[in-house]
DNA sequence: GACATTTGTTCATATATCGCACAAAATGAT
DNA sequence: ATCATTTTGTGCGATATATGAACAAATGTC
């Protein structure tokens, strides 16, 4: 590509959208600058736009993004067939469990939802489509980095931030290699608590009828009341029912 | 706001964006001009950008979105504490109903999801956050259009497209305007299948402690299991806890 | 209340982008 | 295969934007 055929003002608009997040609902122009380390000047243009757009709002100190941003986001849900088409397994798979379900697909070293079905809370963190969790300690990230040559799998290791979220969260890349072909000869991943103390969760590849990894989905129960290693007797059967039907109408 | 804080070069790219949606999760460079109306050597270089950013992928014929565009989208879920303060007590009220629930808040004519906790699927469309209806016919958008004074609501269903779902939607804005009065005065909306046959739905205000709407919830059911008539009985007393619930915690 | 710091805004100018026109390549019809 | 049509890629002048410094306003500190 030609340096000419790169909109920077496009980029640099997409980073300060992308600054709000978690914890910083409302933002100022500094410190926008500051998380996005663009000029004062070039924020203020990017925000001012966006309000313009009606993307965003404007009291006179804070920005604040509006639910408009979500047509964005949305225009790959919407987009993308995947959500659409796995979203009734996944309520149906979830009813018959009893428990919440899930599925995601990777992007870089993250696990995104991009479907979920809930039936209790069990979990501290609140997960909607497009939340996105670290895929090395996710059940659904380790069937997808599973799906993954063995070498791209170590490049996502050494990006990922290895930090643990819970004194069971395995950190050690090689531990984690061996783990991964595991996945990959069962056909399943299970995690004990290594996201969340009192989370055990159980995933499977969703794979196309050619056989390629597009996403991975799960069954996520509290520790008190399955116990990780009755998880795949438990859980298993029904995600492989799951899995199977939607090998069927996948393209 | 003068001409030259406005950066264009970023509007026509956030609109590249939006020309992705619904059907088409796969444009071409002309497909994508003519969408937009913008011309195409503007078009590819905002792909390219988007490519370059890795908010999206070019196989040389067609541009697609990767789930990275969500982190957009996304922030706004993550940075409003709207959805993570709603989404429990959402979990709650659907497991105590039965029936699937849902928040939502207005953008332009549209509501838009903004958390759900299914508990069957009933409608034929697939409703995640991020996911637009027409407010007019929708129980939620009843209740947040008869939030707004009469001559914003009015000016709101002038923008409408009054197109009737089923035989059952109501599009003559008199009409609509007095069944807002209704729902002010009385506090919820009912839809008895205005939106798709076989559904109907009750939904009421969410309120801050200022008394403000915020958002609306609501409760749907299949009409063959709960007649229009009977939602207010049934579920009124669940979605006034939530909504009671839910005006001490909210800011 | 005076001073120091931070923040928002404006401006001139160097730099980058836009849209047009044209060329090249792909597609489709006969 | 040929031609017409559509689509994509590129060079260039006109136009728009980014930059960094300067200033003004607000905020915090003593």
């Amino acid at each position: 590509m030609r340096e000419t055929d790169f909109v920077s003002g496009f980029a640099r608009g997409l980073k300060v959208i992308e600054a709000f997040g978690e914890t910083r609902q409302r933002l100022t122009i500094a410190e926008a600058s500051k998380l996005t380390e663009l000029d004062r000047a070039t924020v203020r243009r990017s925000l001012l736009t966006l309000s313009e757009l009606g993307y965003a709002v404007f009291d006179g100190k804070f920005f604040t993004l509006t639910p408009k941003i979500l047509r964005l986001g949305h225009a790959y849900l919407a987009a993308t067939p995947l959500p659409m088409v796995i979203q009734p397994h996944l309520d149906q798979l979830s009813e018959r469990a009893g428990q919440n379900a899930s599925a995601s697909v990777l992007d870089g070293t993250a696990v995104v939802y991009i479907a979920r079905a809930s039936q209790r809370r069990v979990m501290s963190i609140n997960l909607t489509p497009g939340s996105r969790l670290p895929a090395f300690c996710a059940s659904m990230g380790r069937v997808l980095l599973s799906a993954l040559p063995e070498s791209e799998a170590r490049a996502v290791l050494e990006r990922t931030d290895l930090k643990a979220n819970t004194p069971n969260t395995k950190t050690d890349p090689e531990e984690l290699m061996a783990e991964f072909r595991r996945v990959r000869e069962q056909g399943y991943a299970v995690i004990d608590q290594e996201l969340e103390i009192g989370l055990c969760s159980i995933a499977v590849p969703v794979e196309n009828d050619r056989g390629q990894t597009v996403a991975a989905i799960n069954i996520g129960a509290p520790a008190a009341y399955v116990a990780a290693s009755d998880m795949a007797e438990r859980f298993l059967p029904l995600l492989r029912e799951t899995q199977k039907a939607l090998r069927l109408v996948l393209p």
